[in-house]
DNA sequence: TTAAATAAAGACAAAAATATCCTTTAATAT
DNA sequence: ATATTAAAGGATATTTTTGTCTTTATTTAA
C-alpha cells in the first residue's frame, strides 16, 4: 500500500480531452485525423486511445469514417463543444455532483463535514469546465501558446 | 468500458479524512477509538480502513495504542492539522501540483491547453484545503450540523 | 473486383486500487 | 504469569482501470 496518485480526471478522460483539442485544431479543410496521428500528437496509448475516440463517437462528439483518408473529426461546432462535455462522457458527471467523501445521500439537508466548503470549489471547477469550448483551447494550441503532449 | 466514476479523492483518502475527523471529534478525555468504532462510525471496511489507520500513524497524524483500551488518537493540535496534510499523506500531492492533462512537464513556460484555467481552480482547492482544520470540522459534526456517513 | 487502409468490436493481459484474512506483536488487567 | 484485547504486518483475493492483440467490417482507390 503505497497511493502517490488521484488526479482530477481518469487517464482515458484525459486523453479523451487531449484528443479533441488536438482535433479542433487540425488545419480547416482536413479537419479529420487517423488513431496513429492522434494518439502520436497525444503520445498516448494506441489501442487505448481507439477504444476512448470509439466512445467519443457513440455519445456523438465525434464522427469517424473508414477506410483510407478515414479517421475522427469533431461532430458539431467546436465553438460550442465545452470540455464539461468530454469529461462527462468518459468520467461520468461525479467530478460535477458526487460528495467529496463519498457518502451516498449528501445534500444540503444532511451535509458531510466538509459540504460546504467544496461546494464553491465544484461550482468553480463546472463553470469552468462548461465555459471552456474547444475552439478556443485549439487556438492556444495552434497560435502555439499551449502543448498537447510532455 | 463504461467509465462512470472519478472523483476528488481516492477513497483511501476519503476513509482517512472521515476518520480523522471522527477521532478529532471525541469528547475531551476520552480521545482514542478503536478500529471497530471508527469503521462502523465512517461506515467504512474494516480491513481496509486498518491500512489506512497504519498510513497516518506512519505519518505521525495519528498515534495508537495497542491492547485493551489502545486505539487511536489525534497526534498534535487539531486546530492546525489540515485536510490539505492527510490528503497529501494518502493521495500524495499530485491533486496539488499534477497536471490536469497528465503532462509531465507542465509548466508556466510549457503549459498544457487547460493550464492557465485549472491554476485558478487548482489555488481555490489547495488553500481551501490548507485553511480548513480538524478542529473546526469536527466541530460541525459534534454539534449536529454535518455528518461522517449515509 | 480486388487490395489496401482504417475504424469497430471483442477477447485478453497487466497494473493499480480496494478489500479481506491470518499471524504476530504489544499492552492491559486479572 | 497468563489470558485478553487491540494494533501491526504480511499474504492473498477481488475489482477497476489501463492497456494490448486479433479479427471483422467498411470505405477508398486502383
Amino acid at each position: 500500500m503505497s497511493c502517490i496518485k488521484e488526479e482530477m480526471f481518469s487517464k482515458a478522460c484525459k486523453y479523451a480531452i487531449n484528443a479533441m483539442i488536438y482535433v479542433a485544431s487540425l488545419p480547416e479543410g482536413m479537419q479529420r485525423a487517423g488513431l496513429k496521428e492522434i494518439s502520436k500528437a497525444i503520445d498516448s496509448p494506441e489501442a487505448f486511445t481507439a477504444k476512448i475516440l470509439q466512445q467519443l463517437v457513440r455519445v456523438e462528439l465525434l464522427s469517424s469514417a473508414k477506410g483510407p483518408h478515414g479517421g475522427f473529426a469533431i461532430q458539431g461546432d467546436p465553438n460550442t463543444i465545452t470540455i464539461a462535455q468530454v469529461v462527462a462522457a468518459i468520467d461520468g458527471d461525479m467530478i460535477f455532483t458526487g460528495c467529496a467523501l463519498g457518502l451516498k445521500k449528501c445534500s444540503e439537508d444532511h451535509p458531510c463535514p466538509v459540504h460546504h466548503k467544496f461546494k464553491a470549489i465544484r461550482e468553480h471547477l463546472t463553470g469552468m469546465l462548461l465555459t471552456s469550448n474547444l475552439k478556443e483551447i485549439a487556438e492556444g494550441v495552434n497560435d502555439g501558446k499551449s502543448f498537447l503532449k510532455y
